[in-house]
DNA sequence: CCTAACAGTTAGGCTAGCTAATTATCGACT
DNA sequence: AGTCGATAATTAGCTAGCCTAACTGTTAGG
């Protein structure tokens, strides 16, 4: 469908400077004081659309069961999220956020945004704008969509 | 320097999609048969331009100093790279990239990218050509550059 | 020379991820 | 109704990759 070699080059390019911009980002949320919410986020955002159940959201977030799993007994021990059985089906989950996931995903979620956005204060609008177009378009790629929002 | 609300909203799309593009390219790499090559890609990539101290390379990829002292003794294990004092300044190490070395990052780098090409095989060529540019603007901003090559 | 600063290593610990195996439920087919 | 395969989630056990704090060796300036 393209030229062989402009594929390639990008792919050199998402390879390198995906994992070190994630590294900086996970510096930042390091050092956010106490709290540590490291990869509850994402799922709690996704819980802010409707609830879901586990597979979902791993699926979603690209991790494993095993790890979603995890993932959602430290957020409903933390009391961020409920854990229910779905009526219909006894087998799913039927995860929710609470008020207070609602409001550590604000706090934090609002922290490490604003970080990143310091990061990117430099940038001229028109960068802004290729940035964002860029960034769809690699999730578009990478992202197993969700079709509900 | 902008209109605040367009930083904060490429901020959070760095937030959501970076850690997940960040997973899917590491299950990628994950099922690279046996070779297993996690981290040290990257500073073999940097060593194939010049020789590098470890502070370089710690800096360059965005890691603690323990955290490159550990890749740099399990690549030297492997025979990828040779550690030596600096002949000048003993405290500094002369870290060089082996024959060896070149063979695997053309290996495993070869197979990952190959991976993540596969990925943006459907993109058009603006499509690819904008991603090339958010990149670009991305490593600009997160990264502290070498300014040597 | 002595001491402060610097480069790297060691020790110890944590999180987020995985695969494999297990449990519980459902649904379809006899 | 009963059983059996498929599906959803959990548990067990493990690894990689990252960190901070404390230590060792080296240099350079007063």
């Amino acid at each position: 469908m393209n030229e062989p070699g402009n594929n390639r080059q990008t792919a050199e390019q998402v390879v390198e400077i995906v994992p070190l911009v994630m590294r900086v980002v996970a510096a930042e949320l390091r050092q956010a004081e106490q709290s540590v919410i490291p990869a509850h986020l994402g799922a709690l955002f996704l819980l802010t659309q409707r609830p879901r159940n586990l597979s979902e959201l791993a699926e979603l977030q690209a991790v494993s069961l095993p790890t979603m799993s995890n993932t959602v007994s430290k957020m409903a021990e933390e009391g961020w999220v409920t854990r229910a059985r779905a009526a219909h089906d006894r087998r799913l989950l039927f995860i929710e956020i609470t008020p207070a996931g609602e409001a550590i995903l604000t706090k934090m979620g609002g922290y490490i945004i604003e970080k990143v956005a310091q990061i990117l204060d430099p940038l001229s609008t028109e960068e802004l704008d290729t940035l964002r177009a860029g960034l769809a378009i690699l999730r578009r790629s990478f992202v197993h969509d969700d079709h509900t929002l």
